[in-house]
DNA sequence: GGATCCGTTGTAGCT
DNA sequence: AAGCTACAACGGATC
C-alpha cells in the first residue's frame, strides 16, 4: 500500500499539475492525501508576514482547491502550518507502516529548495519514504534542464531570451515555441486516505478566521480579485480567449492608461498575474490560449506581445536560479553599489500609504493597498519615485513592501523588476531614463483623461480638484483649492520632496555610483 | 579595435 | 496637438 502524499506548493490547481496528474494514474498508488503547508512566518501579519490581500487570496485559492479537488476527484485537501520538515516528518509519523511517497513540485526558490535536500535525505534512510518531484510547470521552460546545459548562460535581454527559447523548444509548424500540451483535469478512483492527523490540521475556515484576527479591521473590505483556479479559468477565458483582437494588438503602452475607464479597479491588461504567481493558472494554458487567438490573423510579436511578456518572466526565472544573492543588494552581481540615503521611516511611510503629496503615486499606492494589484506601469512610477527618481530610497524597501501587499508577487520577479526599475542592473534601462511621476501633460491643457479619474477615485480628498491641477495640486491657486474643498497641507500632504530637483539631484549621484 | 548600435516602455520644451 | 529635438551619456555587443 502507497500513499501519495500530493504536496501543493506553487500550483494551486487541478489542470496541468504533474503531481497531481502521477497520483491519480500510477498503478503504484492506492491512496491520497492532498496537502498545503503555511510557512508560520507567511502568517505573521504586520510583522513581517504575507499582507492581507495576499493571505486572504491564497485562501480564497485554497478553498477553490479543496472544492474542486472534492468535486473532480472526492479528495479534500488538508492544510498546516509550521515549518515544512517538521509538518512533513508530523505526518510521516502519523503515517507509520505505510509506504509513502511525496509528490511535489519542484521550486527553484533557495529557500524552498533547501527542504529538497533533507527530503531527499529521508528518502535515502527509509524504504518506506519516497519523493517523487516534477518538473515545475510555474514556467514556460524547464528551468533546471536550461541552466543545466553546458551552453546556458545567464540572459541579459530578450535577444538572449529568444536563443534559450529556440535551444530547448521545438517551432510548430505555425512558427511558434512547442511549449507542450497543459495536463488535463485528471479522473481518478483513488481514495482519500483517511489518517487521523490529530489535530495539527487547520480547516479552511480556521484559516479564515485567523486571517480576520491577523488584519482585524479589514473584515468589510471586499477583495476585488477573488482567489482560485475556477476565478483563473473564468478570467482566462474573458480576458484572452473571448478578446482576439485584443490579444493580437497587444503591445507595450506606449501612453500610461492605467486602468479601465468603466471600473478604475479593473486592469487595462488581463490582470492574470495573481493566477500565474500563485499557480492557480498554468503558464503553458495561457501560452497556448494567445497562440490560438494568433492564429486568426496578425499579431503582435515578442517583446511587444503577451507571449513577449511571458518570456520576460521566464528570463527572471533563469537568472534568480542562477544569481547568486539575487535578493539582495549587496555580493549580487546583478547590483551594482549605489549609496542609498539612510532608511527613513517617514519618507518610506508617506510612500507605501499613499501620502506623498504626488497624487499619481499615492493613487497607485492606495490601490495597491486596498486591492493587492497595480498596472505595470504605475509600478514602473512609483519604485522609480522611491529610489533613483525622488526618495533614493535602498530598492530593498519597496521591494519588501511589494512582496507583503501584491497579489501577484514572486520571488523571482520582484526582485528582478525592482533591480530593473531602480536602475541597478546590468539589464536595467539607461540610469537618466526617470519616470515623471506627474505624467499626463494634456491636464494641464484641462483636458479630462483616465488618469485624472483614476486619481479622483483612490485619492477621494480631490474629487473635486479640476483635472488642469490634479496631477500637482500645490500648485493650484487658493481659491481653486477653497471651491474643491481641499487645502493642499491640510486635507492632503504637501510634496514630500521637490520632484524636479531631486530628479536633477539623483541623477547626479546616481551616475557617480556607476563610476565608482 | 574604434565606431556604432542597442537596451521591452523617458522627459521637457518648443513649434 | 502631435511631433520634433535636445538632454543625458552607461556598458556590452557587434561590425
Amino acid at each position: 500500500m502507497t500513499v501519495a502524499v500530493l504536496w501543493f506548493r506553487k500550483s494551486l490547481r487541478l489542470h496541468d499539475n504533474g503531481a497531481l496528474t502521477w497520483a491519480c494514474s500510477s498503478d503504484e498508488v492506492d491512496s491520497i492525501l492532498p496537502i498545503f503547508i503555511f510557512d508560520e512566518e507567511e502568517l505573521r501579519g504586520e510583522g513581517g508576514g504575507l499582507g492581507f490581500n495576499r493571505l486572504n487570496f491564497i485562501s480564497q485559492s485554497l478553498r477553490d482547491l479543496d472544492n474542486r479537488l472534492s468535486d473532480n476527484l472526492g479528495l479534500r485537501l488538508r492544510i498546516f502550518s509550521g515549518n515544512y520538515l517538521e509538518v512533513l516528518g508530523n505526518i510521516r509519523q502519523h503515517l507509520e507502516g505505510e509506504k509513502i511517497c511525496l509528490a511535489y513540485e519542484y521550486c527553484s526558490e533557495p529557500r524552498l529548495r533547501n527542504s529538497e535536500v533533507t527530503l531527499e535525505d529521508w528518502s535515502r534512510i527509509s524504504d518506506d519514504f519516497r519523493t517523487k518531484s516534477f518538473p515545475a510547470r510555474h514556467t514556460l521552460l524547464d528551468i533546471e534542464e536550461v541552466v543545466g546545459s553546458k551552453e546556458f548562460k545567464k540572459p541579459k535581454s530578450m535577444k538572449d531570451m529568444e536563443i534559450i527559447f529556440r535551444r530547448h523548444l521545438d517551432v510548430n509548424s505555425l512558427g511558434f515555441y512547442d511549449v507542450g500540451d497543459p495536463l488535463p483535469v485528471p479522473n481518478s478512483s483513488k481514495s482519500m486516505n483517511t489518517v487521523n492527523l490529530s489535530g495539527s490540521v487547520m480547516e479552511i475556515s480556521d484559516l479564515e478566521s485567523s486571517i480576520m484576527r491577523i488584519y482585524p479591521g479589514r473584515e468589510d473590505d471586499v477583495q476585488y480579485f477573488t482567489g482560485g483556479e475556477t476565478e483563473a479559468l473564468e478570467r482566462l477565458r474573458e480576458k484572452v480567449t473571448d478578446r482576439v483582437q485584443f490579444v493580437n494588438d497587444f503591445r507595450k503602452p506606449k501612453t500610461v492608461s492605467t486602468n479601465s475607464k468603466d471600473d478604475p479597479r479593473e486592469p487595462s491588461t488581463t490582470g492574470l498575474s495573481p493566477y500565474l504567481s500563485s499557480g492557480c493558472l498554468s503558464a503553458r494554458m495561457l501560452w497556448r490560449e494567445c497562440e490560438k487567438s494568433y492564429l486568426t490573423g496578425s499579431h503582435t510579436k515578442p517583446p511587444e506581445s503577451l507571449h513577449g511578456q511571458m518570456m520576460f518572466r521566464e528570463m527572471f526565472y533563469l537568472l534568480s536560479r542562477t544569481v547568486e544573492n539575487w535578493d539582495s543588494d549587496v555580493g549580487n552581481e546583478s547590483c551594482i553599489e549605489v549609496e542609498w540615503d539612510e532608511f527613513d521611516r517617514e519618507k518610506i511611510t508617506a510612500w507605501e500609504t499613499g501620502n506623498t503629496g504626488y497624487p499619481y503615486i499615492d493613487a497607485m499606492m492606495r490601490q495597491l493597498d486596498k486591492t493587492g494589484w497595480m498596472h505595470h506601469l504605475g509600478r514602473h512610477a512609483v519604485s522609480c519615485f522611491l529610489t533613483r527618481g525622488q526618495l533614493w530610497q535602498n530598492w530593498t524597501h519597496g521591494r519588501d513592501v511589494f512582496e507583503r501587499k501584491l497579489l501577484d508577487s514572486d520571488w523571482a520577479l520582484n526582485n528582478g523588476n525592482w533591480l530593473w526599475l531602480a536602475g541597478v542592473a546590468p539589464f536595467s534601462m539607461p540610469y537618466y531614463r526617470i519616470y515623471n511621476p506627474c505624467p499626463d501633460s494634456k491636464s494641464s491643457l484641462n483636458v479630462e483623461t483616465v488618469n485624472a479619474d483614476f486619481i479622483r477615485y483612490w485619492v477621494p480628498e480631490l474629487r473635486s480638484f479640476p483635472s488642469k491641477y490634479i496631477f500637482e495640486p500645490h500648485l493650484a491657486p487658493a481659491s481653486v483649492q477653497r471651491t474643491s474643498n481641499c487645502i493642499i497641507g491640510e486635507d492632503y500632504p504637501l510634496p514630500i520632496v521637490d520632484r524636479k530637483l531631486s530628479r536633477k539631484e539623483n541623477l547626479i549621484r546616481f551616475k557617480s555610483s556607476i563610476q565608482t
